[in-house]
DNA sequence: AATATATTTGCAGTAGTTTGCAAGTTTTGA
DNA sequence: TCAAAACTTGCAAACTACTGCAAATATATT
């Protein structure tokens, strides 16, 4: 085998999985790991990589620092994920939504996490699929063009046979009294179908978004089980929130 | 043999296979390594290849940048999927399978088609969606890693309740015998559930694809309504295949 | 056709790379 | 803090590349 197969080998595993251990690397590629960390040297000082001690990692995940996809209070949207994540175990069964907030959640699912995570969103079941211990099961449906999204019948009778852990979901607008509500009549229809297929409901929500509200209703705060905002659990902004028997973080 | 036919195969070895031996080429060619050497260089210098200790890659190959996701053969792929644009016609129902080829067709789809499409393939998907005249549906599955494809059970029951005009697929490998074949036992399955699901299947394949096989079978050739290769109708390589009653593109 | 000129090819010796191993040092995580 | 894992350095063996040269082949000229 020659030393550029081997160096692409390599790339192509590092840009997969985000990240890989030299000894892995060595097995798969029978050779010494020796060769390998040269290999991964000389990748690194190309900048097609980056090494680190005991294995490399992909440039998109060494860098931690926001990229060019400007989203929206991307920072406060990190912060829900992270958050987020500590309800996660392993081989737990998840669905998560659509939007910016959620797909943070998806990029920031630790490598080594094993989980079975349903999504309808395009862009989530991208992140999903670099993920080495997530078995990812896109719900099929009709894509909405803006939100890509898979909504429509055949979307929400495939949420109708299965129950997952826990779902992860965004919305438009929320309020202590109006519940969740969105400004499209099909979204609201999907993430009922998605809240009916899951046992417990997480909410990712960004402070912006409390105490707003548009047309259509998803549904009530009471069958929300835990909500996540950037806030710190004891600021005031959440005191109505609390009256409602959710779990906030 | 002339040094020209010489350096000519060695740039078709390496194009296709992407990286070589010196040592294979010498033996293959019936020359010494020297020579193979000089060539090799002379092409290298020519910028048709890359010269590597020990052999030479493809110009593709060799830079490994990740970013810059150089497909094989895209030239020959486009000249395919222009000529696949022929079939449609407006409100036509159409799958379109995974694939480098297949995306290919996504892309070049007209904005001013209006069209109603199906599709397993994540980055098909997503290119759908840039088209605003394009109703896009996703067939829902466990999605494979590496080909970011939706498989399993409820992809293939999916597709038992559908009939599409056209499907779009590509292969892995195709024979006049064996007919379509592919490395991949799910693959096979997926496909199967595919053409199973359309009124005529279209073949998009490569040239170089041609008279190859490998050990699982998706179908024979004579369930392929239409196949589309970069070649002129008229080309020798075609003879085999026109025997089979399908359309030649 | 015969000769001169240029190009190509294979060989041999030398120079340079790559690879795996071993010994010693540093980093990591419990 | 300690043990395990990972890293560094130097080295020898195997492999690959380059150089100059002579024989073989091709091309041009008379």
């Amino acid at each position: 085998m020659l030393k550029e197969e081997r160096q692409h080998s390599i790339i192509n595993e590092v840009e997969l999985h985000n990240r890989v251990l030299l000894t892995d690397l060595a097995e798969k590629l029978n050779v010494s790991i020796d060769t390998v960390r040269r290999d991964v040297k000389e990748l690194d000082e190309e900048n097609l990589l980056v090494k680190v001690h005991g294995g490399a990692v992909s440039l998109g995940f060494a860098n931690h620092s926001p990229q060019s996809n400007n989203v929206y209070a991307l920072d406060k949207k990190i912060a829900i994920a992270k958050k987020a994540l500590a309800l996660l175990r392993n081989n737990s069964v998840i669905l998560i939504d659509g939007g910016t907030t959620c797909l943070e959640l998806a990029k920031l699912l630790p490598t080594n996490l094993k989980l079975t995570c349903f999504t309808l969103s395009l862009p989530v079941a991208m992140e999903l699929l670099r993920k080495p211990n997530v078995e990812t099961i896109f719900i099929g449906g009709t894509l909405s063009k803006d939100s890509q999204i898979a909504m429509g019948p055949s979307a929400i009778h495939a949420l109708s046979e299965i129950k997952v852990d826990y779902s992860f979901i965004g919305t438009g607008y929320v309020d202590t009294e109006f519940g969740l509500t969105e400004f499209d009549w099909d979204v609201v229809q999907t993430k009922k179908a998605v809240i009916n297929a899951s046992k417990k409901a997480v909410l990712l929500c960004i402070s912006e978004k409390l105490n707003s509200q548009h047309r259509f209703k998803t549904c009530s705060l009471n069958v929300i089980n835990t909500m996540v905002t950037e806030l710190e659990p004891w600021d005031t902004k959440l005191d109505a929130f609390k009256n409602l028997n959710i779990q906030i973080l």
